[in-house]
DNA sequence: TGCCCGATTAACT
DNA sequence: GTTAATCGGGCAA
């Protein structure tokens, strides 16, 4: 009995809502020229939500935010970091997730060389952290997520999601648009109780 | 052109 | 718990 592979995640996945396409991340496996593993954290950013790039209208820098779901929007963060978000619903609605945390499971070795770190929970835990252990830059802003580099599968069975607040925002910060694994030690922080 | 500040991180106290 | 690092985007002027 060989195992089946999970589906790769397409177009079609992420051309739904990005509140609906979020929690199914949780679980999903996202490799980067065979590194990466498990996706535990993500948040979601809707073009009507102040928080999101997208919020002021199309711009040089949010582009890929504006065109079709399934391709990945990469961001200069703070001057220093790289973060990567995977665009959804139909094209113009400039909706995105943001992957925040993976739990390491391909690559290892690789990732620790590039983090220059050997303490495996913090080697993807945080959006600028699983872009410099999967090597993610400017480079790969505007590429299709069914194709190489790229390689993401969809979950197998079950897994619990729990929801909260975003992290690191000011505008509209309340919203509990941040979702992750339950229980996971490979967070970028815990989810409050509740 | 100038200015403010951010979807962060690591190294501090 | 606090803060420096570091710089491009977006907006005012």
């Amino acid at each position: 009995m060989f195992a089946v592979p999970p589906p790769r995640l397409d177009r079609t996945f992420f051309d739904r809502s990005v509140h609906a396409v979020a929690p199914d991340l949780i679980g999903a496996t996202l490799l980067v020229n065979g590194s990466g593993g498990m996706i535990v954290e993500v948040e979601a950013y809707h073009h009507t939500d102040p928080a999101a790039h997208s919020f002021r209208g199309p711009t040089q820098r949010n582009a890929v935010m504006f065109g079709p779901p399934g391709y990945v929007y990469v961001y200069r963060s703070y001057g220093i970091h790289w973060c990567m978000n995977f665009v959804c619903e139909p094209a113009g609605s400039a909706s995105a997730v943001l992957i925040r945390a993976v739990e390491p499971t391909h690559g290892i070795p690789t990732m620790r060389r590039r983090r220059g770190l050997s303490d495996i929970r913090l080697l993807c835990a945080g959006p600028g952290r699983v872009c410099e252990a999967l090597a993610i830059t400017s480079a790969h802003n505007g590429l299709a997520l069914d194709r190489p580099p790229f390689e993401l599968r969809a979950r197998q069975g079950d897994v619990e999601v729990v929801a909260g607040v975003r992290i690191g925002i000011t505008k509209a910060a309340e919203l509990p648009w941040r979702y992750g694994l339950k229980g996971s030690r490979f967070l970028s922080k815990p989810f409050r109780a509740g």
